[in-house]
RNA sequence: CCAGACGGUCGGACGGCCGCCGGCCUCGUCUUUGGGCGAAGCGGGAGGAAAGUCCGGGCUCCAUGGAGACAAGGCGCCGGGUAACGCCCGGCCGGGCUUUUUAGUGAUAAGGGGCCCGAGGGAAAGCGCCACAGAGAACAAACCGCCUUCUUUACGAGGGUAAGGGUGAAAAGGUGCGGUAAGAGCGCACCGCCGGACCAGUAAUGGAACGGGCAUGGCAAGCCCCGCCUGGAGCAAAACCGAAUAGGGAUAGCGCGUCCGCCGGCGCCCUUUGGGCUACGGCGUGACAGGCAGGUCUUCGUGCUGAGCUGUCCGGGUUGGUUGCUUGAGGCCGCGCGCAAGCGCGGUCCUAGAGGAAUGGCCGUCCCUCAGCGAUGAGGACAGAACCCGGCUUACAGACCGUCUGGCGUU
RNA sequence: CGGAGUGUAGCUCAGCCUGGUAGAGCACUGUCUUCGGGAGGCAGGGGCCGGGUGUUCGAAUCACCCCACUCCGA
């Protein structure tokens, strides 16, 4: 699973594919560059909290997305989540639980 | 045993499964032999504040090092520690709280002890400010008073005075006696103040014979004076490799000189198939002026440059890799010196190096806190390395150790 | 990560350098004017000057330490 790290990328989400969840605003949209790979990117905003708190919940969206993307993702894809305030104390089942719905919801209505 | 203050140490522990970062090593694979990619194994992977960025350094660039002057900024009792500091340690002085002794009926005064705090040079170098109130706020002054003189008298005018009243943050020594028209350091005693031989101490400073009737209000975290310190930027510094573009344009200021050698050469001259002089042009591991440095200037040495240099503005390209990048004023242990901060010697250890940024997810056992009779449940402070050190400041649940103070219990 | 700034009335700002009274515009309240509203006139309310400590007799102002926000950068 690759990293997106570059701004360009991070602009061309806009208008992208939405769903929402408690823990996160996930984005999705095919990009035909990666060649079949699947992207992921990972927004944590200085709203959110200060650095302990922004790493936290970085590494769990990680965790989660590393277990729920190898059965969900669509291929070609990337995926940009946006963090909310939640993901830092919400239970582990539950984010993992909003991870996989939204990627079902996603696979649903991408063209 | 409990409570508090101060100082110090630590700041959850162990294990399992799946992952991340970088190191070593092995294997496989590709290769343009530099290396790339993949897999297995081994061991490593956030802090005491990593934070705020408030000081001090190292390091890098501005060509480089030194000296001086000015400007700007900072620091400021003394001694020591340190690479250095605005930090730390010890002392001095001042202030606050508390306790105790002496004097006194008492208010209080003086001395001693303990704890805490202090950006603490100079106000008789100069300038400035001191609102309101008050008569007067810094070469003193005179509102009410007090005393006195004059006019017939007086709530009038003049003079003397600074005790008393009142104002204020602050009113130009205090108390007492003498003295006087009333008063006043006018005189005297005690206290305070100023100067101070000499003594103690490295010093700040303390003590003090003696002298002086007292002259000197406060503010320098106002300007300033004195002494000391400091060039500017910052690892997004900077160097190398590769790619890309045009090392681009505009504008302002200063400068573009001399000599020597060689070559060409207009012209001229001579003793004519050679040589000399020379306008000009070109070249030089040539020489010298000149230029190139940080806030400004001067100066010396070195270096570069020597025909360009400097300032301001506008525009364009690249957003790849490597180095810097972790061994350091380093940690731990022992001995010695020192009241201490700390220093010296010996031994021992190597302990994160990312780059849109790695330490995570889940589970179990234990520890601690809270709730509950219990089963059990909920929770685990502040907070995340980004070039590296020394400090300061700020945040912080809890645990442990030491010293001191107070209380209770037992002997 | 590094470097600059700004916090004063509900809003936008002045006052700070050179310390003693906190002020302007808009907004708000009352009133006059109008048949009513707006505009305009008059009167009025509203601030522990981001927080703390210090210097001073006295601090929005000077100094230091925190907090929040904004801007800049190879």
């Amino acid at each position: 699973m690759g990293v997106i790290k570059k701004r360009r990328d991070f602009l061309a989400m806009r208008g992208a594919d939405k769903a929402q969840s408690r823990s996160f605003l996930m984005l999705a949209r095919k990009n035909p560059e990666n060649q079949g790979a699947v992207r992921l990117g990972l927004t944590v905003t200085k709203k959110i909290g200060d650095a302990v708190v922004r790493n936290r919940i970085r590494r769990r969206l990680r965790a989660a997305a590393r277990e729920a993307f190898p059965d969900a993702a669509r291929a070609g894809t990337d995926y940009v989540l946006v963090a909310r305030k939640a993901a830092y104390d919400r239970n582990y089942a539950a984010v993992l639980d909003d991870m996989k719905r939204a990627l079902l919801s996603l696979a649903r209505n991408t063209t």
